[in-house]
DNA sequence: CTATCGTCCTCTACATTGTAGAATTCCAGC
DNA sequence: GCTGGAATTCTACAATGTAGAGGACGATAG
């Protein structure tokens, strides 16, 4: 079965967080991956919301944190891991799978009643 | 805010069962719907799991049914709403943004650790 | 030195989606 | 009328999505 593994395909806000993660790079702690995740969706955002999610993804294994000071409390810094870039990556490969051949011009059509 | 409307972000799977839908056409039923999410997707599937997607997806007035007789138990055949394709537009228009300027060679290079 | 302010994180709780599988209904043909 | 395959319905539970109150930390004004 070659290299094909076992994966929980990630959640929408999953794959939100870890792309806002890939992004903010240095910066990629909680309150500002939720600036960050924010911005792209346009939609606001509980802080809680942010970390449980973050907290899921580090315990499995597709996140890693430290600790950092700054004036202020401490951050939270959170990075990739190869496990977690591998799952995003995997996401795009399916999408990409899912939607190979579809009509988009057909589906503008559609919603438009 | 221009025509921002609020619509709730379609899940992961919510995504995939719309999808199918649309690519089989005429031929969208439950067992089939399936055959054809396991196909994209290479894991299989519980039946159950797509009759309860499809049916709050109906219930959201994403997807519309209607039944047609076949030779054994009449099928139960859905096709999208106009909101419905909306919605798997928008789906798609904000997982652009999300992704817009990623440097998807780097991901790639993370991804092998 | 302590009150208070802004920033950031932790915790708890609940709603929505995702997933499974057993039970049921329906025709067809024997 | 029984049996078998095809299709759907029902019930239950796990995982993800979402919210917001509360607590910890350092800076700095008084």
């Amino acid at each position: 079965m070659s290299g094909d593994s076992d994966w929980a395909p990630l959640g929408v806000f999953e794959e939100q967080t870890l792309v806002a993660v890939l992004r903010t790079r240095d910066e990629a702690y909680g309150m500002h991956v939720r600036r960050e995740i924010e911005r792209v969706t346009g939609r606001e955002l509980a802080i809680g919301a942010v970390y449980a999610t973050l907290d899921r993804l580090e315990a499995k294994g597709l996140l890693q944190s430290r600790r950092v000071a700054s004036g202020g409390p401490s951050r939270r810094l959170f990075q990739l891991t190869a496990s977690g870039a591998g799952a995003l990556h995997e996401t795009r490969a399916m999408r990409e799978r899912l939607w190979q051949g579809v009509d988009l011009a057909r589906l503008l059509t559609m919603a438009r009643g």
